[in-house]
DNA sequence: AGATATCCTTGACTTAAGTCAAAAAAAGAT
DNA sequence: ATCTTTTTTTGACTTAAGTCAAGGATATCT
């Protein structure tokens, strides 16, 4: 979640979608990346066997595309509205001439990159993590403020998940389940109540 | 391996590391980042246990801690020379100043970060495939340029490339055993030539 | 509501990969 | 060189996680 300074937010042009309509799909020339402010956006990809794989699902603040935009010029994935959402779309040419001509714009899309870099090198560790369970705790800890206790809301398909986690949907399942007969955590469909925070930060530092 | 620009390059400073020498300790200030223009850089970490943990391993054209500086402001790493090295350091001070004064090197910025988070991506992607034996073929891959044959020279401990591959040492051997029986590589200490890419490439998308 | 499809869970089984221990090989030191 | 230390390889074993298949549970549609 990331908000946008006025001076960038300025040249995004708004678009609206509704729900199931696609944004762009792979392939597709990236002019420009785009910003969402209101709704949900699904990214997939299509696997060998034509079936839609989930990279991503964003929410009001999350940025799509940004790298790519400056690198290269196809997008690797498609993108589809969840809900009716409102986006902002920044325009290839109209952002390199703002980077130009104002400096404060250009320090926000260096800090911007630079955030995603820091996360994505969070997300390599992660995923070098031995076991299911340990990259399963360290997803729910990064989804929860540090509290005692604490609720998640996935907001994504459990073999979703699974796949974020490298691993598959009944291996998740039975993780989740050994967890809760553990007394660790109590999962209510795509609710995941957290009982005790510190414990499960414990497991991951032995 | 990128190249740095001149109007960059100038407001780098020139520093001289002797072999073994240290950059810099884990927990210092992030001042500023660096460009390897000679020798070998060793990037690494400290486990529980104390023991030293490498994370990457530098060569001429690499930046080291780039993402770092414009967002936190502390190392959370070791960097030690390998080899007597020219790094060339860039002050936290001096890049913001220059990227507000010349729209180049502005450019040049979000491109090297841009880039940087697509490598991440594919890190990321990589570490999603389910076998040691796919990731050992990616990560070779990675390292030769689509020729029918060639030979990877291994810049680090084969216990650090099972780190990287998120394995350990035993089952990398294993699988490059497996993988020199059926003929598909010749393994000679660290010296890797693939016999034939091709074949290799087409079990990553089966 | 009922019907259809999708998703989640569970069980039985197989396999990949980790652990521990020891030998072999390679790299450093004297 | 020879001795010492560190890495790598190998073997025997254990365990985590994947596969396949079936039954439940949710969601979605008309």
């Amino acid at each position: 979640m990331i908000d946008l300074e006025e001076s960038v937010k300025n040249i995004g042009i708004l678009k609206k979608y509704t729900k199931d309509e696609i944004l762009f799909n792979a392939q597709e020339n990236a002019n420009g990346f785009y910003y969402v402010q209101s709704g949900e956006i699904r990214v997939y990809k299509m696997d060998e066997n034509g079936r839609e794989v989930e990279v991503v699902r964003l929410e009001p603040g999350d940025f799509l595309g940004e790298a790519i935009v400056f690198v290269s010029s196809r997008f690797p994935f498609f993108a589809q509205a969840v809900k009716d959402s409102n986006v902002l779309f920044f325009e290839k040419k109209t952002i390199l001439r703002k980077i130009e001509s104002d400096p404060s714009a250009a320090k926000f899309f260096v800090n911007l990159l630079a955030k995603k870099c820091l996360v994505l090198n969070k997300r390599i560790e992660s995923l070098g993590l031995q076991t299911v369970r340990q990259r399963l705790i360290q997803h729910m800890l990064s989804h929860c403020r540090g509290n005692e206790q604490c609720v998640i809301e996935l907001k994504m398909k459990k073999s979703e998940l699974a796949k974020i986690l490298g691993t598959i949907s009944e291996t998740l399942s039975r993780n989740l389940k050994q967890m809760q007969e553990e007394g660790l955590i109590e999962v209510k469909g795509s609710r995941i109540r957290i009982t005790n925070c510190p414990v499960l930060r414990s497991e991951l530092s032995p």
